[in-house]
DNA sequence: GAGTGGTCTAGACCACCCG
DNA sequence: GGGTGGTCTAGACCACTCG
């Protein structure tokens, strides 16, 4: 009898042939709950490959898959001869995900206020242009916010969609929901995006809206945002005030 | 004949069994190759995996393979049922990924200069402490640089290094290269770092360093280091002038 | 219905690590 | 030398897309 739980627990039984869910997705979530559950220690050393294909009764190949997700997301890692192994927790992930604002903030139960400035649709700029890979002057959507948290005024969203992508989406709200999801729900397939992050002094414009004073340090991002063919579908210029607002993200080797 | 080069090209030729190079690699950047030789338009339809794996002469679970690393790098994308597709170019790609400052931006023939201001051996502030996992007062490894690009002063680094991690590396010289670059030239396996951005005001000694006025906006960053375990290993305290520098990042759905 | 990618099998051989 | 992960095969069946 080991005295880890690993072997102990009846895998196979755990598992569902029948429904939709993937055999690896299942046996990736029962291992990152045995994970999660805090029962192993760092460093612990998991059973082979073949010996977790045996317990859940897959082949080699399906349990090397769900490892494999699992050690993408830092929670295993593998060494060639030796073995596979349980990293240190707490390290903090998945940063450099899209995620919506208001599910991760609000979530903590912060009090989020969406005034809208403007929601418009107007030539697009050079800036924007560039950006949306458009010619200047074409037209866009532009949906223009101010966001206080817990009434203190935080950030200046301006974000800008083709217009000739789909004009109906001049009708959506956007003010919960950032354009990127938006445009998932309409049945885009939204990929990926890039964004720059740069610290600048506040200009009087926005000094007055985020109510600092001027030349106070604002963190300034832009943000376009990729179908995964590519297309730019949105750009995103966002002014946070540089005193409530913080950035994370993971880099790998 | 088919129009597209595709399959006019003798893959499997191309490839070497005998070296040490793995097959999914070699086709995978054949494949690259080709994409960004530029003969293929943006949405252009791949060969199916049966027929790329028949003219490469592998079995298909490897040439998919090969696909999915040009997936998840944002060059091809696979639509069930229909097929796989070529991404539109020139969407940046690989920012999240820890690079020396020195072989991305001294390629580009710029000048940076890095003066060493201490390299020394102090007890870990509270903040050190625990960013590293240490107790407060434990010996640290401080290296504290200013760096100059084309003679301006643009970054003050602040670095620490847990010292009974490895006495020795206080000999090393940190100042051409990034300490993660230095652990893992001593054998460290370095896997990822997570850092915080924001903007804050220059407070009298960054003024003073950076040559600009008192509150002028600096871009900070704060990143630890880990090694492949979970260990935390460094951690970098960073101040860059925010009209001289930048970060940028990928954000993934 | 034909073509495609998504998943899975039951093996195999190799390179690497460690005691 | 025994155990481990890394790679690869030659199939198979399924789910999905599209004309």
């Amino acid at each position: 009898m080991p005295e880890t739980g690993w072997a102990t627990v009846p895998f196979m039984s755990t598992l569902n042939k029948t429904e939709g869910v993937s055999l690896y997705v299942q046996i990736r979530e029962t291992l990152r709950s045995q994970l999660n559950s805090g029962d192993f220690e760092t460093g612990q050393k998991l059973p082979a490959e073949d010996e977790l294909a045996a317990q859940f009764g897959v082949s080699r190949m399906t349990v090397r898959r769900s490892i494999s997700d699992l050690v993408d997301e830092g929670l295993l890692y593998r060494r060639h001869g030796a073995g596979t192994f349980v990293a240190q927790p707490h390290v903090e992930r998945d940063h450099n995900r899209l995620t919506n604002f208001f599910d991760t903030e609000q979530a903590r139960e912060i009090d989020v206020e969406v005034q809208l400035l403007h929601q418009e649709v107007v030539p697009a700029r050079l800036l924007v242009a560039n950006a949306l890979a458009l010619q200047e002057t074409e037209p866009v959507i532009r949906i223009h916010t101010l966001r206080r948290v817990d009434g203190i005024p935080t950030a200046v969203y301006d974000e800008y969609i083709p217009y000739l992508l789909d004009p109906g989406l001049l009708q959506e709200d956007f003010r919960y929901r950032p354009a990127w999801q938006v445009l998932e729900s309409a049945g885009y397939k939204v990929k990926r995006a890039v964004q720059k992050i740069e610290a600048r002094p506040a200009d009087e414009t926005f000094a007055r809206l985020l109510d600092v004073e001027e030349d106070a340090p604002l963190l300034y991002k832009h943000r376009v945002v990729y179908l995964e063919d590519g297309t730019p579908v949105s750009l995103l210029l966002c002014h946070n005030r540089g005193d409530k607002y913080a950035v994370k993200m993971t880099l790998l080797r």
